[in-house]
RNA sequence: CGGGGUGUGGCGCAGUUGGCUAGCGCGCCGCGUUUGGGACGCGGAGGCCGGAGGUUCGAGUCCUCUCACCCCGACCA
């Protein structure tokens, strides 16, 4: 992608309305854009740092059987009743709308009824068991307020995950199986150190503990006690004598800290299954309650805690799993051979499957160039100038570090495809 | 939803006790000079001051209502 052709811009303020550090940078860099509060709209640079999260996600939900689908934003309003959780009262964060007819609809709150009521349609028998089935997809919840740029708003993406097993063991073996994948994830985000597998109240969705993941930060909404050596933490919310006892935290080693819920798992039992009327039949004959469980991930809310986190006075500072681009590549001045070698170099970064940010303004300063370069935050910046050609090389500069090297074209190549 | 605050060109802001034609910086357009850390000169375009009503000779400024946005709290798979 040309910076000229690219149709966002950055600038240097932020608007004054966004407090948090995450919306600032993204709305600075260009990579969203605010349509009212909580809903926001991801811009070319921002919907690839969507993509490759999901893309991430994806392939580690595909990687312990996760068949990806793709469910209804608008749904029925009688799947919710039966489970009681379609009551203003009970759940006062719907977004609901009408047909013509007068016949209410809910809006994407969450998925579990639609789920099981559709598998209900193909799962009869022990043969059928288990699944796991997920989709990527925009979530509606009519929050009192939202809050922190991505961190909390009213439409969001959100990777949901259900399972289904014929028993409690079977279960709980999927049930770890996708706590290690969601470990892998944040792994491969570059947020596996600080994120930690915590103890939460399950809430309305199920009876037991919920496992959250939280990652690390001075703006998270949540406390959460963080037993460091076990490598797990609890959250406040169930912080007392009688809840520690069912963990195996060392209660005295844990220390307070603020994080952010970058996913949640949680254990279902057969409460939506059985309420729902769906079980299976077992190699006797005899009619058994389906287990489920159900995993999220918030994918844009994870946007917005990378961005807090990968970022420094400059700006943002992609890990390259999932920056918009490997490479920015700036050109300085407009001298013929400067072109030429800046283009042929864009050509063959792109070729070698490098995704390459090209800087060939014309009307932009060199400063506004590097200026531009470390609030997009692309991990590798590239230099093409008069200066870097009389050497017969071409700068390289790390996002992240401070050193500036001139290397070789076929080094580069070498070196980034 | 309770409390607090803010709405003035695309963005950031200023605008005295009500006074004439509403300013500044950034950005934008044109011409020219620049090109290694957000360049410079000259010339331009763009706002009936969130909306409605009211007070007044006169309202960005005062009053009422309303909408939006932000913060704290409550709430939140």
């Amino acid at each position: 992608m040309r910076v000229s052709e690219l149709f966002t811009k950055t600038r240097k303020d932020a608007p004054a309305d966004e407090p948090s550090k995450n919306a600032q940078l993204l709305i600075k860099a260009g990579f969203i854009h605010k349509e009212m509060a909580g809903v926001y709209v991801f811009m070319p640079l921002g919907l690839r740092v969507l993509d490759n999260i999901k893309q991430i996600v994806r392939e580690e939900m595909n990687a312990v059987g996760g068949q990806e689908v793709q469910m209804t934003v608008l749904q029925p309003k009688d799947i919710f009743e039966k489970t009681d959780r379609w009551d203003d009262k009970k759940v006062d964060n719907w977004f609901k709308t009408k047909l013509i007819n007068g016949s209410e609809l809910g809006m994407g709150l969450t998925h579990e009824e639609p789920m099981v009521d559709m598998l209900a349609d193909y799962v009869s028998s022990y043969k059928d068991l288990p699944i796991l089935v997920y989709q990527i997809q925009n979530k509606f919840r009519n929050e009192l307020r939202a809050q922190a740029g991505l961190l909390r708003g009213r439409e969001f993406v959100m990777k949901d995950m259900y399972s289904f097993a014929k028993t409690q063991a079977e279960h709980e073996e999927i049930y770890e199986k996708v706590a290690a994948a969601y470990h892998r994830v944040y792994d491969r985000l570059g947020i596996g150190d600080i994120t930690y597998r915590t103890y939460a109240d399950g809430g309305i969705f199920t009876p037991r503990f919920s496992d959250e993941f939280q990652m690390l930060s001075p703006i998270g909404e949540d406390t959460i006690y963080v037993d460091i050596d076990k490598k797990i933490a609890v959250n406040k919310e169930v912080i007392n004598d009688k809840r520690l006892e069912q963990t195996d935290v060392d209660k005295t080693k844990l220390q307070e800290e603020r994080a952010i819920e970058v996913g949640n798992i949680f254990p279902l039992e057969s409460k939506y299954t059985d309420t729902l009327g769906v079980y299976y039949i077992d190699e006797a004959g005899n009619r058994q309650s389906i287990i489920g469980g159900c995993y999220g991930i918030g994918v844009s809310r994870l946007v917005g805690a990378l961005a807090e986190h990968f970022s420094d006075e400059q700006g943002l500072v992609w890990p390259e799993a999932v920056a918009p681009a490997k490479v920015y590549l700036v050109r300085l001045g407009e001298d013929g051979e400067v072109v030429k070698v800046a283009d042929s170099l864009y050509e063959e970064l792109q070729k070698a499957g490098v995704e390459v940010l090209y800087d060939d303004r014309k009307e932009a300063s060199a400063g506004e160039k590097f200026a531009d370069a470390d609030l997009l935050g692309i991990p590798h910046r590239l230099v093409v100038s008069q200066k870097t050609l009389e050497k017969g090389k071409i700068e390289h500069k790390k996002r992240d570090k401070k050193d500036i090297s001139l290397l070789d074209k076929s080094d580069i190549l070498k070196t980034l495809a």
